[in-house]
DNA sequence: ATGAAAGCGCTAACAG
DNA sequence: CTGTTAGCGCTTTCAT
């Protein structure tokens, strides 16, 4: 297995001409004559030659891959927005380099450094936390697109983000359709998509002349993070008719919470998240939430870098897709 | 943002050395004097040198990247085993280039080779369905080190599994001290993991006298398939006591058609799938499985690559680890 | 239509 | 310790 591999010229060797027409003749260039393309084809063919890509990027500066960096595999939301992101790099025949930083900032400072050293000509990030010096410093390098973190956006830096007010608001609405007052909210603290959606359900509670039964938990968009919130929430008294979880992990911890206080959902109380994860469908489930269009978040991230790295004109940096309620069956009305 | 970037040369330059003098110092040798190591260390700070890993694998012939295949996003193991393998991959100083066929054997083949021509040095394939005839004409350019698939070892791959003989009698042996007898399977179909667990579900049956009452309803490893494969079986009539599914995200399909039916979980019927995916573990779900150590497979798979990498002697070519039966909240004694 | 030659940016002997 | 000389495998002018 390490008889060093053929390479273009022995290609050229055996088919008894240059390197540069092999060259051509690889890329199906048309002034190749048939005679030469066949005994080209032959010759590769008899010897099993690949081509090696890391010669051909250093030779024409192109190395046709994206460098993409996700951060937690844990909240299915990354996983799910890599699907659409690598399908659209993919057709366009490029390669993903994937790296983590597993939430250590250093750490994955160094990895996108590395992806640079490795000449990716775009970057994709999939995060909810990022060094945001790091983030910076880089876009003068290369085009950079950012998913679910509208707050970097900026020179060199394009984001795909949901429209949280909205999506909020519809959360909100909802729950007021519904009949619900004593609404809680379990946040996600201090991280940026989770802090728009506090700030809504303020708001909104506000405008709804609910500003006295505000009640916010802070979370931290994790499972475990949700189920100790809502804990805390159900320990202090009279529980709400209904909780809008920051996200729908978290707003699984929060339906487990309540179970074990021997709430039923949702006739006892009624529970919403916020992303829209598949997982949320499985009928065993059943999570009613306010979608994000993570797999076209990922594509929309993708074609958006390739435009860059193309030179498109384009001003608008901040590309903000629109929300979905899905009800399903953790809502309804309060109990009377 | 075009400026074409700094090079070695560059710095050399600019730090009034040689080439190969920054080339040394830039990876940390000891031969280089302090002074010239100060001046190349400035040089290239002011310049904001990156070195060009493309030219670097080039120049030594090593590429410093193992390629990940993984074909489905949609069940959460595979995410998680990858997790597992890239942290290990990033602890040796490689990184990781994911691709994913998207369950299409050709589309498969193509990205396999890709893989190839950016000389990656190892190869780990997650995924329940691969093109073999590709794989093993693969496995004499690089190692090869296979998730779930024990058939597939031979020449040049190796297989991380788990014991799902083992596994399967964990799963069956619980029900029966349950007290459980009318047992059903919602089997995977002819994919590999699958046929090993049905063939145990049925030789476990039979070997407690319970040949009579095996039943199987074809599923295939999908929540949707989980689904209906329980909904047949639930309307042939009386249900049994007990569904031992073949993985995770079917059982999650099962429970949700016991719902449908009315059948509360464990009181009426108790479910068990395999797996462990983490999600199983919230409170909301709490299933009962056995756990394959999927993070560790997708470590001891890397670290497996790389002992092939290193060339170092290893007769075995398998590597089985050990389920463990976790059990939870959707497994209880029959109702009597 | 085809070949020769000059790199791409870096590493790797081999001399000093 | 440091510089020189060759490549790594491929693309790309520029001739022919």
């Amino acid at each position: 297995m390490n008889e060093r591999r053929p390479t273009i010229h022995d290609v050229a060797a055996r088919a008894g001409v240059s390197k540069s027409l092999v060259s051509l003749a690889m890329r199906g260039s048309p002034k190749v004559s048939d005679a030469s393309r066949a005994a080209i084809e032959k010759a590769a063919a008899e010897l099993g030659y690949r081509p090696n890509a890391t010669a051909r990027s250093l030779a024409d500066s192109r190395s046709r891959t994206i460098g993409v960096n996700m951060a937690e595999l844990d909240n299915p939301i990354f996983p799910e927005m890599l699907g659409g992101a690598h399908t659209v790099i993919r057709s366009r025949n490029y390669n993903t380099m994937l790296v983590s930083g597993e939430r250590d900032p250093e750490l994955e400072t160094m990895e996108l450094a590395k992806l640079l050293e490795f000449q990716v000509e775009g970057l994709i990030l999939i995060s909810h936390r990022l060094p945001a010096e790091t983030v910076r410093s880089l876009a003068d390098e290369v085009p950079i697109v950012v998913l679910t973190l509208k707050d970097l956006t900026g020179p060199g830096i394009d984001s795909v983000v949901t429209d949280d007010e909205a999506g909020t608001r519809m959360a909100m609405q909802h729950l007021f359709h519904l009949g619900h007052r004593d609404i809680a909210h379990v946040s996600g603290g201090s991280l940026e998509p989770a802090v728009v959606r506090e700030r809504l359900y303020r708001s909104e509670m506000q405008a709804a002349g609910l500003g006295s039964m505000t009640r916010v938990i802070e979370g931290d968009l994790t499972n475990l993070g949700g189920l100790e919130a809502a804990r805390t929430l159900l320990q202090e008294g009279k529980p709400p008719t209904a909780i809008f979880a920051s996200n729908d992990i978290s707003a699984l911890g929060v339906m487990a919470a309540c179970q074990e206080f021997g709430l039923s959902i949702p006739s006892d109380i009624s529970i919403i998240g916020y992303d829209g994860i598949a997982l949320g469908a499985l009928r065993t489930l059943s999570l009613t939430t306010v979608a994000q269009p993570l797999g076209l978040m990922g594509q929309v991230a993708a074609q958006r870098l390739f435009d860059r790295m193309a030179g498109t004109q384009i001003d608008d940096r901040s590309i903000v897709l629109e929300p979905e309620l899905l009800t399903r069956g953790t809502t309804a009305p309060p109990r009377v």
